[in-house]
RNA sequence: GUGGUCGUAGCUCAGCUGGUAGAGCACUCGGUUGUGGUCCGAGAUGUCGCGGGUUCGAGCCCCGUCGAUCACCCCA
């Protein structure tokens, strides 16, 4: 019989690196939470014509990345590539954007992209991301990359980045394109670089072979057009940035990967990352509601990469918790029964109770309790459930105590509130 | 989607110029009657990713395929 393999590319956990993976999503959404964001939890899937106007057709993600299929009603479904398309869709649906503002909110989940796996890179991966709609304050922009980078020094992550850049507004990038184009229609390169220019322009920045970069390194920037208000916008954001500490370099090369964003773009860079370098990225999108049919409001978020924000807290090192921090384990010597009603005693009270099963010998149930990392241990055979009294065994130092087993609920959780709880 | 590298026990890997597989760690049991982590002893474990070909014979050679990985494209 042939084995089952996982699809293609994707990316999958399980225990110990699930506990790291777990930690990472509760470390950012806990930042958010902090910051007001409140849940939003979208389908995995949408009408593909909401990613096609929301993303845009000019973009990769659009044109060639979208695992996109026949529904049995004969519609066109697309498993989502990117979260805020739906986070637009459910506040226009649920008129969200008619209540009260900002709507701000976090999601987090599963994404779809159909690309050639890479360490990083999956066609399958994890975003948590945070979108606030209907304010067109720069402060507000600053809130967002503040809970970002909040989260990333919570896990204790040093070696990344923050690159911002303004990408103007609508009437910003209308002079800068001609100005771009005129510039590139005086140059020469092979067809497919042309075709991309031809589709958008801004792609070319992105390029990472040596010739095309020296060659664009005298083209028009982007930041030279803009207008005295975008202009005002993103030294309101620079300042604030600096205000707050956050440490940041302006890229005014950078390109983001979605047609939505306008006014300020980031993205934050881990350097042991390789080529999948970005952890995350996010900017304003002011006219993508009105786009998708909306109120004309304003809006800004990020996406961040689970994945490889783990990858980058490897790389760097860093300790992360583990899952299942037992506070006692039973060794039943032929008391399974008595045992496992004692466990499930204490586990009512809160506690993270584990024991052996099968009718091991004492060493092996010892050792099963050494393995589970407990912080205490009982053996408990026919004595102990004849006088009321167990060894309470501390592992660490090996050291142990008399309690009376009715009061041993009580006895622990003592114990263990000097370590703090479990979250 | 394009190109390079790789695919051997649960994990990390070794396997000489082709002769039907090994190490370390982990695992199970034991080292005299009920206390783990060190040490000692014993034991189990693989269709050598999958399919085909060359050969008397292939883990080692050839082709295909699946997957991983690295770079490009692009991006979280």
């Amino acid at each position: 019989m042939t084995k089952f393999q996982a699809p293609k590319g994707v990316s999958e956990y399980f225990p110990p690196r699930s506990n790291h993976f777990e930690y990472i999503r509760n470390t950012i959404i806990e930042s958010a939470k902090t910051s007001g964001y409140e849940l939003m939890e979208l389908p995995v899937f949408e009408d593909t014509e909401l990613f096609a106007r929301g993303v845009g057709e000019s973009t990769d993600v659009v044109r060639k990345e979208m695992y996109t299929f026949e529904d049995r009603g004969g519609r066109s479904i697309t498993l989502r590539p990117e979260g805020t398309a739906g986070v637009m869709r459910a506040t226009i649906e649920h008129n969200l954007d008619r209540g009260q503002l900002p709507v701000k909110v976090f999601y987090s989940g599963a994404f779809f992209r159909a690309e050639r796996p890479q360490a990083g890179r999956y066609r399958q991966f994890y975003q948590v991301g945070i979108e606030a709609i209907g304010l067109s304050d720069p402060l507000i922009d600053v809130e967002v990359i503040a809970v970002a980078d909040r989260a990333f020094r919570q896990l204790g992550l040093k070696n990344y980045r923050l690159e911002i850049t303004s990408l103007g507004d609508a009437i910003t990038r209308a002079n800068y394109l001609s100005q771009l184009r005129a510039y590139i229609a005086t140059l020469d390169f092979d067809e497919e670089t042309k075709a991309r220019a031809e589709i958008n322009p801004l792609r070319l920045f992105d390029d990472k072979r040596p010739e095309i970069r020296s060659v664009l390194a005298t083209a028009p920037i982007l930041m030279d057009y803009l207008t005295p208000e975008s202009a005002a916008d993103f030294d309101a954001v620079k300042n604030s940035l600096e205000a707050l500490n956050i440490n940041f370099v302006v890229n005014n090369r950078m390109v983001r990967g979605l047609d939505y964003y306008t006014g300020t773009a980031f993205e934050f860079v881990h350097e042991g990352l390789g080529a999948q370098s970005g952890i995350g990225g996010g900017g304003r999108y002011d006219g993508l509601m009105a786009q998708l049919g909306g109120a004309s409001l304003s809006g800004i978020g990020f996406g961040l990469g689970v994945d490889r924000i783990l990858l980058a807290c490897e790389a760097e090192g860093l300790s992360m918790p583990e899952g299942s921090e037992l506070d006692l384990f039973i060794v039943p010597l032929g008391t399974a029964p008595a045992a496992l009603a004692i466990a499930e005693e204490l586990r009512e009270r809160g506690l993270r109770v584990g024991m052996s099963y099968g009718d091991r010998a004492l060493k092996g149930g010892m050792k099963a309790a050494d393995k589970s990392g407990a912080r205490y241990s009982i053996v408990l055979g026919a004595d102990e459930l004849a006088s009321g009294e167990v060894a309470l065994k501390a592992m660490k130092s090996g050291e142990s105590q008399s309690v009376t087993l009715s009061l041993l609920a009580n006895h622990l959780i003592g114990l263990t509130a000097d370590f703090g709880d479990h979250s």
